[in-house]
DNA sequence: AGGGGGTGACAAGCATGCTTTACATGTGAG
DNA sequence: CTCACATGTAAAGCATGCTTGTCACCCCCT
């Protein structure tokens, strides 16, 4: 699942592991889903989303990778 | 997580075990997800958003039941 | 030389999504 | 009554998300 965790996070200048307290998870969990080691799962996008501002559709898009699309 | 799997699906006059496989899941999984048993991985959001034509954010909103909000 | 912050990655372990199989209920058609 | 179909739920098992802990590399500062 590529995304722009990244660049959203890079914009607001905050490191991995400010991110991950103010979501309320992890420092190497914000690090796999910048690296795309895996997709976080549903509440976590939520969580991205409404810190970041944008639509889930915005932040994420499916890479032609997954069976679910 | 709440969400209006079965309005939109039944709107449309499908069946669980139809829209299942048009999401390429179990026919269970949709039943688990309109009964709220769990919550559906980011891919399947997905899916489910491409195939009723709705945003994520319009068909599932978190419930006050979990950290990730 | 040494320390600090930021990042990338791996391992073990627990929690959850999803599958197959199976059983139960209700409904409408013959 | 029997058949077909839609739904609800449960159990076992596999796949994946997420945690803590740890190691490594970089850059900057002292």
């Amino acid at each position: 699942m590529r995304n722009r965790v990244r660049e959203l996070r890079s914009a607001r200048g905050l490191s991995q592991g400010q991110l991950g307290v103010a979501l309320g998870v992890s420092r190497q969990t914000v690090n796999a889903i910048e690296t795309e080691r895996y997709t976080p799962s549903l509440p976590l996008a939520f969580a991205l989303g409404r810190f970041f501002e944008v639509r889930i559709e915005e932040m994420f898009h499916v890479d032609d990778d997954s069976r679910d699309g």
